[in-house]
DNA sequence: GCGACTTTGTTCATTCGTTCACAAGCGGTT
DNA sequence: AACCGCTTGTGAACGAATGAACAAAGTCGC
């Protein structure tokens, strides 16, 4: 499971050599992982409004970070930026992406072509992004044979063959929650070792493999919470725990080299600490 | 934004008093609120199959989570268990639901019935879970009138007034990218104060407003880039820089008192630092 | 060419979250 | 009634992440 991968320094140990090494430098904190991905979604933005170069300031604030935070989220891909000047659009956009490993092209096997299957098919963003769409499967016979934005849909037992025939590297589990398992362990079985699972439950795979979930019911849940706790503390606004002095913190709102008019295809973007987009 | 939420301490200051107060007491961290949630999937799972009492470490190993880490984000709610014995699965459970805000009756109301939407709209997970979707909305006037899992789409001009005479506490948006900016200054206007996005766009909302992004292009790069991060460690595992240890830390498998056959529907579950589910 | 200004990249202190290890507490047993 | 084994709850050590402040490094104007 994710969240029992140790503290494993995320990224190549830096090379105590001569020159530093082309791309990836450091160790990237999974945090920052997920926060790269705003950022470059961002700058997605940026660079189709022609932006050549943009600042920390500006970028931190387009993102809904803290400059600092920004900063130093940057400095684990090693000297971006020039000093005085900022960014250059493109060419943080780039780095990022190899930094990612978006630019490797990965092919993308779905599983469950249900409402939030299709869905996810028919997602655009996917090109964009790097990812590629390479094969559709149901268990249902009914949709087997389907075509789903050009794409046939097959029948799951032909999954694990699927998998290594296409060299699929990411996996995605859109099935009820009863098939979920058995999905990932075709998987798994096929070679695939990133999956994406929209179900619940907790999935046994051997440790190399990276699983992340996403989950409707705990984000309205965590909502709920929330919802709770700031009616409690508006009703019982007595000590104030944490004054948290000066103004409430940066800014929310895009600046204005970024006009929202621009509807770019959904990227990326981080929840609290989640992160996670879907095709509307 | 939800990340720009300062360090603010979650819940209700312990009161000093006398005997403690019923449920809520101290300070909940965000990610044990995260996890919360996912105790109380497998919580459910066991109830259902007749199970009374639970040891923190088989629900641990069930919810895929170290017990130690359990025990303290059940100590938050304050004393739970019986040492010795266990947790009483229905009282814990019961307890969990109170914290986290499910016994109110949250009322949903969700914008954008395309392919997402829809697939949202008939998740059944919501009734079960406390929740209850009282209304549809969607700009496109061929949605507007369909009728969707016994809800009729209404037009999202009428939402901000909608949301008021619901009384809605939660909003989702499913709209693309363009809309989600519009749609959640309707949802705050209408007084609701909890929105779930699946739009990356950064929302600009008063600080009251708890936002939550589900992002699946954020997934998908920090999948991809934890792809490239294992296959670098594996084509250059020269030096290991973390042997671990030991074994390999718990088991994730679930005991033999969770059948896995049982297939309820979704409820929750966390990523690493995420969560956040989508209805099959 | 030189100085002032701007912005990056990094360092440091602090806060937050996780993990370990153990004492406290309860039920069952003798 | 006292012991024994088991499990919870928590105190403390550890590690990661955040936020502020600063020095290095570049550009622009003169």
């Amino acid at each position: 499971m994710t969240e029992e991968r140790p503290a494993v320094p995320v990224g190549v140990e830096r090379s105590p050599g001569i020159g530093r090494s082309a791309s990836p430098e450091r160790v990237i904190p999974q945090a920052t992982v997920t926060r790269l991905a705003t950022y470059l979604r961002v700058l997605g933005i940026l660079a189709d409004d022609g932006v050549l170069i943009v600042s920390s300031e500006e970028l931190a604030n387009a993102a809904g970070v803290g400059s600092a935070k920004l900063r130093k989220d940057l400095s684990f891909l090693g000297p971006n930026g020039v000093r005085g000047v900022g960014y250059d659009v493109m060419r943080l956009r780039a780095k990022i992406e190899s930094a990612l490993g978006l630019d490797r092209g990965h092919k993308v096997v779905l599983v469950g072509v249900g409402n939030l299957g299709e869905a996810l098919a028919r997602y655009g963003g996917f090109g964009r992004r790097g990812f590629s769409m390479v094969g559709l499967f149901d268990r249902n016979p009914e949709r087997v044979g389907l075509d789903v934005d050009g794409l046939q849909v097959r029948h799951v037992d032909s999954l694990e063959q699927a998998c290594r025939d296409l060299e699929a590297t990411i996996g995605v589990i859109a099935t009820p929650d009863e098939s979920a398992q058995s999905v990932a362990s075709s998987f798994v079985a096929g070679g695939v070792e990133c999956i994406l699972s929209f179900s619940p439950v907790t999935l046994d795979v051997p440790d190399r493999v990276e699983v992340r979930r996403v989950d409707l019911a705990v984000e309205m849940q965590v909502l709920s919470f929330n919802s709770s706790r700031n009616e409690a503390a508006r009703h019982a606004p007595a000590l104030s725990p944490n004054p948290r002095l000066g103004r409430s913190r940066g800014p929310r709102v895009v600046p204005g080299s970024l006009p929202s008019t621009t509807a770019i295809s959904p990227s990326v973007n981080s929840s609290t600490r989640n992160g996670s987009v879907i095709a509307p």
